[in-house]
DNA sequence: AGTATTTTTGCAAATTTGTCGCAATTTTTG
DNA sequence: CAAAAATTGCGACAAATTTGCAAAAATACT
């Protein structure tokens, strides 16, 4: 067992949840880096829908995973917790995600815009809407 | 007619759409500012579920709307082509949502950060999320 | 303006997405 | 290993979104 998974299986117990196969190869499923939808993950583990929601309201709760708005649909990744923090791009017309890189001078700004107010930021999301390579003549 | 309307009248012919009842509607109805979410757009105009979700994919390929995810729920907005560039600060307890004004690095770093990649970005939208003023003692 | 052509809309039905209670199964406790 | 606690699968629902197609509206062309 590696670093995370020990880190994941740690959390699990300490809220007092159980380790489950469902919980254990859903969090191998999202290592892949990839953000999912539901449906994807659905079809990728032999696991009831309702399960995988269930699975995946707890893992938010535990900070686990975050739920990144691409597009129209909702889409699930590991927490910064387990990757590095990144936001992305979407193609607008076929719905495409790519994974933006970290950027310092980005989070710089994002961190000191949030200090100014009252607000109390926890975390915060970026989307970058436009096309891909592919889509770009076809409108 | 104003120069919104004439603009987005404009739009919509270049690229080969026609001038109908509902989408002029949408579009007015979308002039308000705020930001609506389906089912408030659909209460508020005499016109088909899905000649509302028709016509705001349409606008948003167009890049005349953007999809705004405001906590768990979207929402549509006119997009920085018709309304002032802003982003949101929105309250993980209460669900409030602040405007947050404009902020030239900020829009430097996306811009440099967007140009680099063969992605044509067309608009950004960052969400920061945290607890507003009201509810910061509660956790 | 009037008609042919093209695009869009409304309607109904299908599909997809998300929720819930409860009995059966799995995990943890000790 | 047995008892207790937590989790899962199933089925039934409810809500959100998509789709095919005929009717209606918008545009193009005399």
């Amino acid at each position: 067992m590696n670093r995370e998974a020990i880190q994941f299986a740690k959390i699990l117990k300490k809220s007092g949840h159980s380790l489950t196969d469902p919980r254990k190869r859903l969090f191998k499923l999202l290592g892949s880096g990839k953000a999912m939808s539901v449906n994807e993950i659905v079809s990728a583990l032999p696991y009831d829908r309702s399960t995988i929601y269930r699975t995946l309201e707890l893992f938010q709760k535990l900070g686990i995973v975050v739920e990144v708005h691409l597009g129209w649909k909702h889409k699930f990744e590991l927490s910064d917790m387990f990757q590095h923090h990144h936001h992305h791009l979407t193609c607008i017309n076929c719905g495409k995600v790519l994974p933006l890189k970290e950027d310092k001078e980005l989070e710089n700004s994002i961190a000191h815009l949030s200090s100014r107010s009252s607000f109390k930021p926890v975390d915060h999301q970026l989307e970058i809407r436009g096309f891909c390579m592919n889509c770009q003549n076809k409108y």
